[in-house]
DNA sequence: CTTGACTCTCCGGCTACAGGAGGTTGTAGA
DNA sequence: TCTACAACCTCCTGTAGCCGGAGAGTCAAG
């Protein structure tokens, strides 16, 4: 018969843990004096507490510990119980990888001690949803000036739709740049010039034509995963900013191991549609990535 | 203006998260209508929960993150905490690897189908200690009769000495086998048959001279971790029991990184000086090995 | 008989929220 | 105007696996 403390020396489980698993019935003293309620154990106990110290060492639950000691255990249930906690671990595994390559990334941002812009990069899930699209495609030769009073232009017969109630839009709006890179939209020599904007809108909506800018087309887009950033870039005509952090959000996603999957979004919490103030303006990039679950 | 569901829509933060964030801190919202208590966050401050939530996701503590959000926190510091939690998400993988390790080694003990002895191994810190160490060296013409007298013989001398308090010892008793494994001690041909028994003594305890045995050598043994497992073997002479046991735990610490460093010390919680009946014998055997921390 | 080591039970704390009760507010349709 | 019903509020409890401490009883030695 050994007094707690005794057992604890031996098994080098502290008397708190003891108390505990009593407690939960992990390993009951064999004898508890009625009196005193002091707590006696026996040599003969040391292998069942060892075994819960290393079950408990495998990452199991103390709930699963218990399972597990209850004899007669069928040993598929056993190896069941395993062979999950075997995934689990890996799950863990690459969790701790991701976690890695974001704290590396991040340092290797603060190392370069250049005025690195910021980059907070979260994973979110984009649910499914039915868009009109519309593939805006100024001509090559348009100024820069002429490009911008363009795409007022289109702005404007879209938000006159959407109040004549031509479009029921949810107030997702994306633009969407095909090509090499956003940049190509505004500088015609790296490519076509292909802009397309997304409005969501809901599952009743058909496709519309509406006067002076063509068709818009419904489609339902899947749920996608992303990995989106958002960022301020008080600089109106910024387009620089915007290649900027869209290259660098191509590259933390490479980076931490996701596949860019699809065309980058910009979602404008607050744009040109809804605030007159440049330096208000918060934008939202997003990357669909394969996430490989 | 946003109501919190708008906010919470937006950001991808659950309502719940949003009021705990509130209540630490972390991101208060822009405005609380005093008569409701509402809470209204403005599309401005997304990019504060978005880094608040990138930061989490590296496995950040909110208390931490607080922190970083400070501005003008010092460059330094924040590359410190990084760093630091960089070393810290090692430490994970490693444990995470360690815990792989030992599920893996169970499934292939349960596939294995024969009836595999029951294996639990627990890391021990032994403390530094102060031992009596005695050799014995039986003359390798003994039988085995012969030689379980002379066990005997030596083990009578030693008690003998505890009981005149020429030896104070600690109650801690290992047995040492020197040479290939335990199994040459019972066959001599398979190397010097050498049997160390160390006496955990006082700090006091010098070393001594016993009639008939010979000189017990006092020195202090550093403290070292052990991979250690508990073990029964109701048959008396099962050598063969001890050999296996042995052979599995030195596995059991290579598979599972740990390379073993010095010999394998056998502790008998209940052995034949503490009960006559051999069912109730219940052992321990504690491999030293380097854990590389 | 006292001292100090040991043990007991009970309570609170740790992290980062989730769930739910019970009540108020806001909005849209009948 | 009434009535749903969604959205929001605060407050309380629970999670996992213990640790720390308070306050009180127990045990062995001097």
């Amino acid at each position: 018969m050994l007094k707690i403390g005794e057992f604890s020396r031996l098994s080098q489980v502290t008397i708190k843990t003891l108390h505990h698993y009593d407690e939960l019935g992990l390993i009951k003293p064999a004898h508890i004096d009625p009196v005193t309620n002091y707590r006696f154990y026996e040599v003969g106990q040391l292998p069942r507490i060892h075994r819960i110290m290393a079950l408990k060492e495998m990452g199991l639950s103390l709930e699963q510990i218990g399972l597990m000691l209850e004899k007669e255990l069928p040993t598929d249930e056993m190896r069941g119980m395993l062979h999950f906690k075997q995934a689990e671990i890996q799950q863990e595994m690459r969790e701790a990888q991701r976690q890695l390559a974001m704290v590396e990334f991040r340092l290797r941002m603060i190392e370069a001690e250049i005025n690195f812009p910021e980059l907070d990069v979260v994973m979110k899930r984009l649910e499914p949803m039915r868009f009109l699209s519309f593939f805006d495609r100024p001509r090559p030769d348009l100024s820069t000036d002429e490009l911008l009073a363009h795409r007022e232009r289109v702005v404007g017969i879209l938000r006159k739709a959407i109040e004549d109630g031509v479009i029921q839009h949810t107030g997702v709006v994306y633009d969407v740049f095909h090509g090499e890179t956003i940049m190509s939209f505004h500088a015609p020599e790296l490519g076509e010039r292909q802009h397309e904007i997304l409005i969501g809108v809901t599952d009743a909506q058909e496709s519309v034509t509406l006067e002076g800018i063509g068709q818009l087309t419904a489609r339902n887009e899947p749920a996608v995963e992303t990995a989106a950033t958002i960022f301020i870039k008080p600089t109106p005509g910024d387009i620089a900013g915007f290649v900027e952090q869209a290259t660098l959000l191509r590259r933390w996603a490479i980076l931490h191991g996701y596949q860019p999957h699809g065309l980058m979004r910009f979602f404008h919490h607050r744009g040109p549609l809804q605030s007159s103030d440049p330096t208000e303006f918060v934008h939202e990039a997003q990357l669909p990535v394969d996430t490989g679950d």
